[in-house]
DNA sequence: GACTTGTTTGATAATCATTCCTAACTACTC
DNA sequence: GAGTAGTTAGGAATGATTATCAAACAAGTC
């Protein structure tokens, strides 16, 4: 996909960001992204335009993003491991600020109408779900 | 909670690991744990009661624990950054294995019932689902 | 179109979580 | 209780991400 000056000048304008042209690059390079790539490949792709650029620019502007939702982070998670020591089955409510996880339990997915959507071979026989939104003490914040 | 050295034991033989002190130690702690620990919390607590313990113990026990099924991740997650371009309303099915990341819509949650059973005051305004299992490549490996 | 001000960029150093390495130790077998 | 394979402690190494800071830039003002 690819963006007019003034398309993506709009864009940045009503998520209060300044229009640049590393910005324009980085985004059209996520938007394109057939999967979800790592800051490292988009690195390589946005290179191909603009061969000065740095991967410092790469962070910030995807940090930047995100905060403006603009786009937004998949599995976002504390920036360390968490172990599980629950070993009854539950579901987690993750916050998508402050990272915190909340046990949950309760029956509210349709598992077979989940299999029936998933794609074909993909192994739902233990399936974990996590549920992300904002905890109470961060949307009190808001 | 606290195990004696039998039934430790008897947990780590059915799981193929040696039962070591600080095995022991560590898995109680985790499961001690009131929310979900970090490595380095574990560590703390654990030092209390084998002061020479080193970081690495507690890192490489977690990972053979999650490995031989003993406890899970907590969003299991790549270890890097990865945005989402996908503007559209849409969940995620991730494989926690290869912890690759697929797209997927549907309308298979009950979110008058997921609203119910969450705790007061948490946001569900925008939710987003994940559901974790293994992917047909990793589910085919087994 | 030049001027100004606050923002952004690029390059590199610094930081943080995690893993690797290796010699010394343990659990378990016989 | 000696042998052996797997485990540990400790520190060094790695990899992802963030901080720093001088130079370049965006965008509003004249």
């Amino acid at each position: 996909m690819h963006l007019s000056h003034e398309q993506f000048r709009e864009l940045a304008w009503k998520h209060g960001m300044a229009a640049t042209h590393q910005r324009k690059i980085i985004f059209e390079a996520v938007v394109a992204a057939p999967g979800h790539y790592s800051p490292e490949q988009i690195y390589a792709v946005v290179k191909r335009r603009i061969p000065s650029v740095s991967l410092a620019t790469i962070y910030n502007n995807l940090r930047l993003f995100v905060e403006k939702g603009v786009l937004r982070e998949v599995t976002p998670h504390a920036s360390t491991l968490r172990v599980d020591g629950n070993l009854e089955s539950h579901h987690h409510l993750v916050c998508t600020r402050c990272k915190s996880v909340q046990d949950i339990t309760g029956d509210f997915v349709d598992f077979k109408r989940l299999a029936r959507q998933a794609p074909g071979g993909f192994d739902l026989t233990h399936p974990l779900i996590e549920v992300f939104g904002l905890c109470p003490r961060c949307s009190a914040k808001t």
